[in-house]
RNA sequence: UCCGGAGUAGCUCAGUGGUAGAGCAACCGGCUGUUAACCGGUUGGCCGUAGGUUCGAACCCUACCUCCGGAGCCA
């Protein structure tokens, strides 16, 4: 991230170019910031720096001003830090320069590090200089409420704020350990493509485009080039974005979102079961100790996620839909579980529970059908626990040339399309299994928040697409 | 698509038939330890849009638009 990283260099020592005035406003303004050498950090360095003078590069974001001295809250990207700038000590005309500037003004701060019980981080800056690269007026968002839809609009500045800066880092770390987990475990990335000549599983609509003369769709699951590559690697898995042109409008739902969809070869259903169950808990643990300061800015219960490890409960569909009776829910067997059937079958775990045996006639064609029970395939979801519902939908695949074909004929899906596909059996057919995980609910469990909205950058909502 | 809720200042909202309001933001001033600072002042409005009822509508009625929450479908 930083291109002036100076942690490798001793402190006080490590020459940097003189930062360029080009942006400035102030004209003929002599430079404040001296040019003897002074390192440049990041806030989230600064503590290496205690009692030596350093320059910071960030943005304005707040300013209480008392008459003669003045606070300046920067932030870097890397953390949020005080710089204290008095009258006597700043000098008039510094002082004077810096009291119209507006919140998410970009500077370039020069001044020593001081510990102080009194700062909030231990730290604060004595502001000795200051250089307004571009003194920004009228910024949107300030520090009182402000509503959804408009943070939405605004989505482009929202994400420079505290709390959206510890959600979007805990994605990064979800997606990090997932890739990391996978990468560890012998599974090759393969990714598969967005742009595709059908549907997949033939239940969603999709986002059609144009290809030249014909058309395309973009994918809602690698899931069934997952199953080739699988054949050729053994373990793989892709990691992307996926799109469904469903007019979805809950707080789980986004038209376009990320999938990590790992498959394996020669492994079963229950065996599937265990890797997930394994990846799920280094993710959150993972989490816990690398992102422990955005879960507790976040207000995350921790002891919630402590409790996620291995193994996590399996019941039988059969048992999903008893818990649901007793809880005083109607339901008829043969259903899918909508948003607050989930809640209620996983209220009753402190971990993510696995559903399997879901009824075939409610899962995608490629699911294997269970040989002593053919009305329910070899199919799990995962429920994450607090209402979080399905963050994974998996299972063994169909691997009967014969039946496959058959499916597909039953689904009414064009046979050309899925030619290459049923070829999977024709050669070398295994046992094999897979699942995928969707990114953004993960991460809306981890963080304990209410909406999917909040954890990518530029969400795709039913009606929104703007920024 | 269906059900429910909401559109009033840049933002968050109050105002339920009789002159358009508050807090915050912005702007001006005061204050040497502020943490969503505080104090004084100034600016700021096609009350979502179009009809209708009424002497009179932000308010009542009708339609439409937009947003929010939920359902269905899914990760």
């Amino acid at each position: 991230m930083e291109h002036n990283s100076t942690l490798d260099l001793p402190p006080g020592r490590n020459p940097t170019p003189r930062a360029q005035n080009g942006g400035s406003t102030e004209e003929e303004a002599p430079m404040s910031i001296d040019t003897t050498i002074v390192s440049v950090t990041t806030i989230e360095q600064i503590g290496q720096y205690a009692g030596q003078k350093v320059r910071l590069r960030g943005w304005l974001d707040t300013m209480r001003s008392s008459g003669k001295i003045r606070f300046l809250k920067l932030r870097d990207g890397t953390g949020r830090i005080q710089g204290v700038l008095t009258k006597n000590d700043a000098g008039e005309e510094l002082f004077e320069r810096t009291g119209h500037l507006g919140q998410e003004s970009s500077l370039i701060v020069e001044g020593e590090v001081r510990e102080d019980a009194r700062a909030p981080g231990g730290y604060e800056l004595l502001v000795s200089g200051v250089e307004i690269v571009h003194n920004a007026e009228g910024y949107p968002i300030t520090p009182k409420d402000h509503g959804t839809d408009f943070l939405m609009d605004h989505r482009h500045l929202w994400i420079r704020s505290q709390r959206q800066h510890a959600i979007l880092r805990v994605r990064a770390q979800v997606m990090r350990s997932i890739s990391d987990w996978l990468d560890n475990h012998g599974f090759l990335r393969i990714d598969t493509p967005i742009l595709t000549p059908s549907a997949c599983e033939g239940t969603t609509t999709l986002f059609e485009t144009k290809y030249f003369e014909s058309s395309a769709f973009l994918s809602q699951s690698g899931q069934l080039y997952n199953e080739a590559t699988a054949m050729a690697f053994g373990k793989v898995y892709a990691f992307g974005p996926t799109f469904r042109a469903e007019k979805s409008k809950t707080r789980r739902h986004l038209m376009e979102f990320w999938m990590v969809e790992p498959e394996m070869a020669f492994v079963d259903m229950w065996e599937n079961m265990e890797i997930q169950e394994q990846m799920v808990s280094y993710v959150v643990q993972q989490c816990l100790q690398h992102r422990r300061r955005e879960l507790e800015l976040l207000e995350r219960d921790l002891s919630k996620l402590e409790k996620i490890v291995p193994p996590f409960p399996r019941i039988h569909y059969d048992e999903a839909v008893q818990i649901l009776r007793d809880k005083g829910v109607e339901f008829e067997w043969g259903g899918d579980f909508g948003g607050t059937d989930e809640t209620v079958v996983s209220e009753q775990f402190d971990r993510p529970v696995f559903v399997h045996h879901f009824p075939a006639a409610v899962k995608a064609f490629y699911m294997k059908p269970d040989p002593d029970r053919p009305e329910t395939v070899l199919g799990a979801d995962l429920l994450a626990p607090e209402g979080y519902g399905e963050v994974i939908g998996g299972g063994q695949r169909l691997d009967d040339l014969a039946l496959l074909e058959q499916r597909i004929a039953e689904h009414q899906l064009p046979t050309e399309a899925y030619a290459w596909y049923v070829d999977l059996r024709r050669y070398g057919s295994v046992p094999h299994s897979g699942f995928g995980l969707g990114v953004e609910r993960t991460v809306t469990w981890v963080c304990g928040i209410e909406h999917v909205r909040e954890t990518i950058a530029f969400p795709r909502t039913l009606y929104r697409l703007y920024p």
